[in-house]
RNA sequence: GCGGAGUUGGUGAAGUGGUUAACACGGUAGAUUGUGGCUCUAUUAUGCGUGGGUUCGACUCCCACACUUCGCCCCA
């Protein structure tokens, strides 16, 4: 038996359900915050995500799905969404001669070669949104507050949004020097990860599970300190609209994220009990001139849609999702079945949600079926009432039978459903 | 990439080195209900993740691999 691939997944069931539903509600939010739809390919040249996503981080040295394809091109699976969206405004020149704010939204699949674990595949499914030429605290208040509404909207109640300014370059620069400043007598006490992270990424010291509690960690230098005038009025304008939108968040001083091509405002959306994190985003401003555009500011995020669905399946733990079609139809012989066909698509062609024998069952699993699928209506084709004209139908809730003139059948059922 | 746990039918699962892999749900056929939903009867894995090995004999012991799951790293 050939089986799936490693971290890959069937999406199926009640899983498929949600992710449509998840679907619609996304397509109908983002019409309604006016964002258009961009799809990007799943594969780039590996070289857009080194220069993007950061040429250190462990998420392009270690984890993506390269490939050297037949022209002997380095390719890579993406491993996530912002890049190419940047890549595609520049190449197609979106920014166009236009001063408005450009917003995009995005919904496909990522690839990330990673061990697998709960609410983590290599293929994962993520919804996004990239907001360009606006440096405005309005564009962060409204992305922030977008992916928060989304995931209230979807019925997800128990997150929270942690939030955190890196501030500017320069601020940004600064703190990393005050902080390692500050951990380099220490150094030895971290953890044997933290110490590998000390040259390579010292931010993401502060997000260590192990040295969390560690009187090291506690007295860290805040980064808010070292926010410039400009960073700490942006940030604080922000905090302040959301509280205005009622948007609940918490200050979270230690939440850096780990693309290095963020900067001023980040955030993730941290389920409360486990912290898994739906979804995070933040401002990057540099990213689109680094890579050959104009100097465009941008700000986005990212929600990981199989982690929301895993959170609305707890919801629905011990709901049974039912089928509830409006009609099913009965039929046994030939002269039925041709009927049977007919009706069926008659009923389908006006909405009517039909089900049809197609599998030689008795009449009795006939029945049966019918009642699975939840059918209002049963059509129970006989030839004797077909000779006449007449179709037999049984409400299946009142289980009360009637004979339709054939036809009147699909008005009666429409003016009954 | 590192470490731990697991993998029996459509589903939930029990089980032992030795003919027929328990039980329940579900499915199918039939009986009885005026045409089903209750009840009753029969039937439903030549198969126990895949491939090797040990053995007279393995689903049960050993090895490898695959997949799932938990933690680390990292991230959504």
């Amino acid at each position: 038996m050939i089986t799936k691939p490693k971290g890959m997944y069937d999406l199926l069931d009640i899983d498929a359900k949600l992710y449509q539903y998840i679907q619609n509600t996304i397509t109908t939010y983002m019409e309604n915050y006016n964002y258009d739809f961009i799809r990007t390919p799943i594969m780039e040249s590996s070289e857009l995500f080194h220069r993007t996503v950061g040429e250190e981080t462990d998420l392009v040295t270690k984890e993506t799905y390269d490939f050297v394809d037949r022209g002997n091109r380095n390719m890579t699976l993406r491993p996530e969404g912002t890049a190419g969206v940047v890549r595609s405004l520049i190449e197609n020149k979106l920014y166009g001669n236009h001063n408005e704010t450009i917003k995009y939204y995005y919904l496909g699949t990522m690839y990330r070669y990673e061990r697998p674990q709960l609410g983590r595949n290599r293929e994962l499914t993520q919804f996004g949104v990239e907001v360009f030429n606006s440096d405005d605290f309005m564009s962060d208040v409204e992305v922030i507050s977008l992916g928060a509404n989304v995931l209230k909207d979807l019925g997800i109640e128990n997150f929270t949004i942690h939030i955190n300014s890196l501030g500017d370059k320069e601020s940004r620069d600064n703190y990393t020097k005050a902080l390692k400043n500050y951990l380099k007598p220490n150094i030895d006490k971290l953890c044997p990860d933290c110490q590998a992270r000390f040259n390579k990424n010292p931010l993401r010291i502060l997000d260590c599970k192990v040295d969390k509690n560690s009187d090291i960690l506690k007295n860290v230098p805040k980064i808010n300190d070292y926010l410039n005038e400009e960073s700490k009025f942006r940030f604080n304008k922000i905090t302040e609209m959301l509280t205005m939108l009622d948007i609940d968040y918490e200050l979270d001083f230690n939440l850096v994220r780990g693309l290095d091509y963020y900067d001023y405002t980040v955030w993730e959306y941290l389920t409360d009990e486990e912290g898994l994190a739906l979804g995070g985003g933040g401002r990057y401003n540099g990213l689109v001139k680094s890579l050959g555009g104009p100097d465009m500011p941008a700000i986005g995020f990212g929600i990981g849609i199989d982690r929301v669905i895993l959170e609305l399946k707890k919801k629905l733990e011990g709901h049974e999702l039912k089928k509830n079609i409006d009609a099913y139809i009965m039929c046994v012989n030939e002269e039925e079945k041709i009927h049977a066909l007919k009706i069926a698509q008659d009923l389908r062609l006006n909405n009517i949600m039909t089900e049809v024998n197609s599998n030689n069952l008795s009449f009795k699993s006939q029945f049966k079926v019918a009642d699975n699928l939840n059918a209002k209506f049963i059509i129970i084709l006989n030839s004797e009432d077909l000779a006449k004209g007449l179709i037999n139908v049984k409400d299946n809730a009142t289980k009360e039978e009637m004979k339709i003139d054939e036809n009147e059948l699909t008005d009666w059922i429409m003016g009954n459903i």
